[in-house]
DNA sequence: CTAAATGCAAACGGTTTGCAATGCT
DNA sequence: AGCATTGCAAACCGTTTGCATTTAG
């Protein structure tokens, strides 16, 4: 995957978002980090990097990207919110063992809505939670 | 529908769940009020029939509830967390102008899930956002 | 009388806000 | 210099917690 400095302010631009040095960090991690993280994660992770880093700009930052399309809400029954750089459409599956989000692609056309035919539908979301399959693995031995 | 006291004292047994007089009227208005209401809306609510009503009790009656399968949780990027009274698989829309979150059926058995094939899938939710139809009637005006 | 149910008040923690400091051009 | 970006500290608010009080069988 591409992300070099030079892409990534391209990338940032093409949003219409000005590239500034906490912005390219935090897409870059987001980028290399496809775990939806939350804005505690972000944070510890960029600080290594970043020592001055505060949570404020994290949300400055996520808030920006959010208007711009960049990253999408992933909220699965948790106070904390996690972002997905990922927006295209997909299902998100938590496992209640281990804590880990997972993705999973859906064929969303097959699905069929009634009740809200006249509805202007700007965004859909799939949260599935239970037990991922390594969890199952781990508490039958 | 069926809510008188006898009915709902039964139904909350059925549950397990011993029948108290906030377990009754929180019974009650969760089945007469399918609003997916916060739990600020049916504190408010109830506090006229009993002003003694403290939120700790709204709290640790709806964690009862949930525990025994009697209300399932609504959170579309909020904050606040909402309660349903329908368990049964549905999706939920969520219109971003006036913030009334609608119901709403789907054919889920012709979803098809890549990637989660030997997970174990305990619950499953389906959340859209958009201008509904009042509003979007309201704006053409 | 006893255990469960309810209520009060404080704490908790993620998020937001106002403003000051810093950085960039 | 001037404007955007970043950071600090406090406030905010929904939720949780510990414990005291009340209720019901």
């Amino acid at each position: 995957m591409k992300t070099d400095v030079a892409w990534m302010k391209n990338y940032l631009r093409e949003y219409s978002i000005k590239p500034s040095t906490i912005r390219i960090k935090m897409l870059k991690y987001l980028m290399e980090n496809k775990i939806h993280p939350t804005v505690d994660e972000i944070y510890h992770a960029l600080l290594k990097d970043i020592p001055t880093l505060s949570k404020t700009s994290v949300y400055n930052t996520l808030d920006i990207f959010l208007k711009n399309g960049i990253v999408s809400l992933v909220t699965i029954e948790e106070k904390e919110t996690r972002y997905d750089i990922d927006t295209s459409l997909h299902g998100h599956f938590k496992c209640e063992s281990c804590g880990k989000v997972y993705d999973f692609h859906v064929n969303a056309e097959n699905l069929k809505e009634e009740g809200i035919e006249d509805f202007d539908v700007l965004d859909k979301k799939i949260y599935y939670s239970g037990i991922c399959e390594k969890c199952k693995n781990i508490k039958e031995e």
